[in-house]
DNA sequence: GGTATACTGAAAATCTTTCGCATCTTGCCC
DNA sequence: GGGCAAGATGCGAAAGATTTTCAGTATACC
């Protein structure tokens, strides 16, 4: 009645793993768990290491970018290259939005607006563009942020 | 009664340095000269780098980076970090714009929407954010490149 | 013109990300 | 369950962009 031994020895990770056309290997789990398990939706590949080693895995930052980089090959996660030297990668939630962020903390909100798509979608057509992406990001300063410094 | 010698001792460029608070030296006003006279709106680092060289002078790379930096906190040019590593600089037109930028071949178009300017606003309005700045790039595939391949 | 201050060039340092290669694992067949 | 080939990993080294250091030089101002 309670779950089988099968239950637990096949974890969704390896499932997404698997189907994203990779080897299920001991580097590629644990950096999935972190992904889904670190409160943070938007991590660099240092913020993923670091957080790795607090785990006592001992996996290499090559491979920590290697890995992030097959995943967003397989649409698992997605890469953003905010200001500010490093790029911070998201586990993709199916759907696109853009990001505001915050210049003080660094405090990311996600949105989402078919209005401004949809303008994007209009002057990409004026100039005959054929959109195959884009990044919105806005920066400014939160609310907490705001209150912490007058 | 044809201009006196005053007129063309004191160019443009050198009161635009001045006025930033900067000293009027050679390396600032040979860059400020590219970045007027290039055919291009956005030059990397390095393209005003080669420009100069192309133009004989001996102008270091360090040399060039600082004085763009400088450009911008001054409010001369503009930075963009657009995907692919390197970033773009440009000078300050006065007026905010965003960029469709051409995967392909890196054709850069200018575009200005209010609709989308508002929207941010409302956006970030909403969240409580106090917008400082923002970016809005598309990337696509310019009319250019589609003709040439499919 | 003289001098304090700011600027420059070249090299070295940083920082993020990728590569090369020897070694180790996984997935799969028997 | 063992063996093998393809694919992964880890480490150090490399690459690419940008910044800093430092000693020498030029500029602004009196």
């Amino acid at each position: 009645m309670v779950g089988s031994a099968r239950d637990v020895e096949i974890p969704l990770e390896n499932q997404q793993i698997k189907q994203a056309g990779l080897k299920v290997t001991a580097p590629r789990v644990k950096i999935l768990e972190i992904l889904e398990q670190s409160g943070k939706r938007h991590m660099s590949a240092e913020d993923v290491y670091k957080a790795l080693l607090s785990h006592d895995e001992e996996i290499g930052l090559a491979t920590v970018y290697r890995v992030l980089t097959q995943f967003e090959g397989a649409g698992l996660v997605c890469r953003r290259h905010f200001e500010g030297g490093q790029s911070v990668f998201e586990l993709n939630s199916g759907e696109h939005h853009d990001h505001l962020v915050c210049v003080k903390c660094g405090k990311i909100v996600e949105f989402l607006d078919t209005t401004i798509e949809k303008r994007q979608a209009r002057i990409a057509a004026e100039e005959g563009f054929k959109i195959e992406d884009h990044s919105l990001v806005v920066y400014g300063v939160c609310p907490d942020c705001q209150k912490k410094r007058g």
